[in-house]
DNA sequence: CCTTTTATTGATTGAACGTTCAATAAACAT
DNA sequence: ATGTTTATTGAACGTTCAATCAATAAAAGG
């Protein structure tokens, strides 16, 4: 019974089954039978809609890294304009309750893993990458130099991303408060070190 | 031309083999085909020394744990017995030269993703993550409360996991050096903090 | 020299998967 | 009413892959 103007809900619909689809079986396993079964619809719509399985999982991260910007700035745009404050901001978008659902982060771990050997993804993961890290890069440089800020920008960065990896392994739901908490003590330690070069 | 004795032989040209064309390729495109390839022998032994593929990847799994396990300890034992020397020798054991190869790195992103939906190596996954923050957190109990000791432990093994992921995602090979100095630099700010409880 | 054991091959098989496309039907236009 | 566009289905097809196994051959044993 076909309705107009489908496009936008059908697409949005089979991202959100791809996503379940990878919390449940894996990107291995989340076959376009599967997916589509999740959706309630056939599988020749995802060819129709997306063009083949690569434009589902391509439209299904570009969602995923949309989402995180957005929350992130957000966040910034609320919180005073301080390196602490802001730096505290992308954090807590990081932490984001959404952000750290088990079918979100499972699939996180799955594009970072096969995005090394898929070139598409590989630049979304890239250009997401550089931007936490130039914007926490940013901030640090307004309190320190720039080979303490850089470092204190790789630390962080590589904080936030393990502490999600471990989030995403352990079999419970990461415990965003310690997480939060973690990222900020490591955020006061490099800014008291600022105090050392004012 | 069979030889006798082959078995051990060939189960580590095997084990080189799958990570090679992991490190090639990704998990996902690891065919037996293309190990076999790049082992010169025919996809047959696999199964015959194996059990299949999924036995290989089991053993490739257990011996990148293995070597990360026994270069840590042997590093521990010939660092001295202080929390500072014990968990730079952790540090340095996860920044070793043979941990940080391409075709390590990306094993180990590879099964990180996919050990959340097998459970043969999600149980291997569990035990290594469990020894590193255990050890960690022994370290850290000797000079701070369980709390604190708790939450330095966590945050550097999230940290070392970090900076590892971002390492195999860089398309640079992981600066070591660079590394193991933010490792060094959250250690030390941790250890500064027991002087507090002191 | 013959038999048994060990090692290896690679064609075959069956299952799983993504893609395609002819068929179908509702909604809209005239 | 009739024709056209938009939406959807699902069976058919071709490909890819892991597993299997009969065949082969070198070494060891007697």
């Amino acid at each position: 019974m076909p309705k107009l103007g489908m496009e936008p809900i059908r697409r949005h619909q089979l991202v959100q089954a791809t996503l379940q689809a990878i919390d449940e079986a894996g990107l291995a396993n989340a076959t376009i039978a599967r997916i589509a079964n999740r959706a309630n619809v056939s599988t020749g719509i995802i060819s129709h809609y997306f063009g083949g399985k690569e434009g589902l999982l391509d439209a299904t991260m570009r969602q995923v890294l949309d989402e995180l910007g957005k929350g992130i700035a957000q966040r910034r745009a609320r919180a005073e304009d301080s390196p602490r404050a802001q730096i505290r901001a992308i954090i807590d978008g990081n932490f984001d309750e959404h952000q750290v659902s088990q079918s979100v982060m499972k699939t996180w771990l799955a594009f970072w893993a096969s995005s090394m050997h898929r070139s598409n993804l590989q630049r979304l993961q890239q250009v997401n990458d550089r931007r936490l890290y130039s914007n926490l890069c940013f901030q640090f440089r307004r309190c320190l130099p720039r080979q303490e800020a850089q470092n204190a920008a790789r630390g962080l960065a590589a904080l936030i991303d393990g502490l999600w990896l471990r989030g995403a392994l352990a079999s419970k739901t990461l415990d965003v408060e310690r997480a939060r908490r973690i990222a900020y003590d490591y955020l006061d330690g490099q800014l008291q070190r600022a105090e050392t070069f004012a």
